[in-house]
DNA sequence: GGGATATGTAACATATGAAGTTACATGAAA
DNA sequence: TTTCATGTAACTTCATATGTTACATATCCC
């Protein structure tokens, strides 16, 4: 199965934003995630409807960050990508007839689900302005360590 | 991402053999999960490499149960299957150089291992024993309901 | 206004990997 | 020695995340 790496790609953008006066282009994030301008745009598309970020047309336009980093958590940008599936393992059948698969998908089940609820309240947890002072704190070691 | 539902499918045919007197053949496993002979033969091997179950050729021949279905746990199987991967969501790239990239993988990374973590628990506690005894519980409850 | 620049979006192409399929070798029982 | 079963390689199919091309639309600057 192939990755769904929109999290990982959102939060590199936005944090890169967070660093950079004005607005970023489409254009400057895929460069920068080693992506294509539409895959920007098409992602970027999601959390601007959920209220995230903005975007402008024309010269000097570009996408901004629409919130203050504290106040955005992990769990609000999977939801904004439209909660993608977590999990690479699942049932073979969702609703079988055969009692055997649903004593089966029913064992599975609560343990995916306790797996899910788990990783979704870490990701409500951790703010993009935490992410922030992480890079920040590493930026400041890696300093510290050239000179 | 197309899901991994090998778990799914191998409990599905261990409950299925467990219920069945004498070797089912993958043949006969198919035709019960829906899929091909070969494809059983692909994924019981690997429980027949963990010890799990046996196969015979020949005449009267197939796959046979090789432990106690209380000693096998969920992630036994999940172990024999490969461990192969829980999450259908990741980090762009595992290893990057770019410091804000670090600080997004460090932050998800450590959320999926305490997912993947509970998961994999979930999964040493449930035994073959109990998913057996929720079918014999379904069953009752089935023949009940019906008169 | 008109050219330049940026997003918005549909349509299509590519890549990856799980699952399915075909073909044939190997081994055991009748 | 025929039949039945697994063992396994090689190939095909299918789903889907991601990448790409093309063009419409909106905005800014001159
Ligand atoms: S911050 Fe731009 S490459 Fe990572
Ligand atoms: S037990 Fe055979 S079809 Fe489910």
């Amino acid at each position: 199965m192939k990755r769904d790496s929109r999290l990982s790609s959102v939060l590199h953008a936005l944090l890169h934003m967070a660093e950079h006066d004005g607005p970023m282009t489409s254009e400057a994030l895929s460069k920068c995630l080693g992506t294509n301008p539409v895959v920007v745009r098409r992602t970027m598309g999601l959390l601007r409807e959920a209220g995230l970020v903005a975007s402008d047309r024309g010269h000097a336009g570009g996408w901004r960050i629409a919130v203050d980093l504290a106040n955005v958590t992990l769990r609000q940008l999977h939801d904004a990508l439209g909660e993608p599936a977590v999990f690479a393992i699942g049932n073979r059948h969702e609703t079988p007839d055969c009692l055997v698969e649903q004593a089966v998908n029913a064992a599975l089940d609560t343990a995916f689900a306790e797996a899910e609820a788990l990783l979704l309240e870490r990701f409500a947890e951790i703010t993009l302005a935490d992410l922030a002072a992480d890079f920040a704190r590493r930026h400041a070691a890696r300093r510290a360590q050239r000179g």
